[in-house]
DNA sequence: CTGTATCCTTAGGGATACTG
DNA sequence: CAGTATCCCTAAGGATACAG
């Protein structure tokens, strides 16, 4: 199930759009980025519920778009650990900005409050933190 | 052509993916933001061509979500315009990393480039200036 | 456990005509 | 000019079974 992703206009929020303008591929990259998950089975128990085939479908263009990455778990040969590359590192002033314009006026999780508050307090240090997370890998 | 939101976590990111994660919705933001467009015709000019009935969906949930008001022209009744709220101007920082991340990994428009330029050389002050563009009027 | 495949329903969306 | 309405098709997505 391959497929390429076709962009509208060489405009930078339609072409990112195009990449993950969808209901689904950003709670992907959350999901890696802040709760640790690596493994499809850990994709599918979010409380979104996503659905196999559109998980598959996600990761499968996540791929190609260079964002994330697979490799085998070292215990287990069917077992894959997804990761983000660099592409998708570069992702977590985005995220970071969604997180505080939706805490800031909507009705959210307390832990995520509590990061919101955090970031209000340094973002730059969150930011920081968050890079260095993914990149001493 | 009332239909109300539905949100399927408290999380952040998923929120606010169920007020604006699809293809359209941002374009329309971006054109408020960044190419001073305020009418319907101005919207459907732009070069990734959305549909009348798409653009009009867009317009009512936007509205609904309190990131865009509307308000008569003071020339001619039928004609509208439509504005940022201080929520949709708010959104300013999650469009200005979408582009940043966008122009580092893709091939975009010249002036992208060159607006890429300056955020990377002071994004504090090309983030006031945007807001400040906003708050006077 | 990681996907694929299938079936089926709904939502998204393009084209176009039309109304106030 | 700002929408609505309609038609129609495709894509998205949920449920479930199943294959490697």
């Amino acid at each position: 199930m391959k497929k390429k992703i076709e962009f509208r206009s060489q405009c930078p929020i339609s072409t990112a759009l195009d990449i993950f303008g969808d209901k689904w591929t950003l709670l992907v990259i959350r999901d890696l980025l802040f709760n640790g998950k690596r493994t499809y089975g850990e994709f599918l128990e979010s409380e979104e519920k996503i659905a196999t085939n559109i998980l598959a479908d996600r990761l499968s263009i996540l791929e190609m778009a260079g964002i994330i990455s697979k490799k085998k778990h070292p215990d287990s040969n069917a077992k894959i650990l997804y990761n983000l590359t660099a592409k998708g590192i570069d992702l977590i002033p985005v995220l970071i900005e969604i997180i505080a314009w939706s805490e800031k006026y909507h009705d959210v999780h307390p832990y995520a409050k509590k990061f919101a508050k955090q970031l209000h307090k340094d973002k730059e240090k969150v930011v920081r933190q968050l890079f260095e997370n993914f990149t001493k890998k």
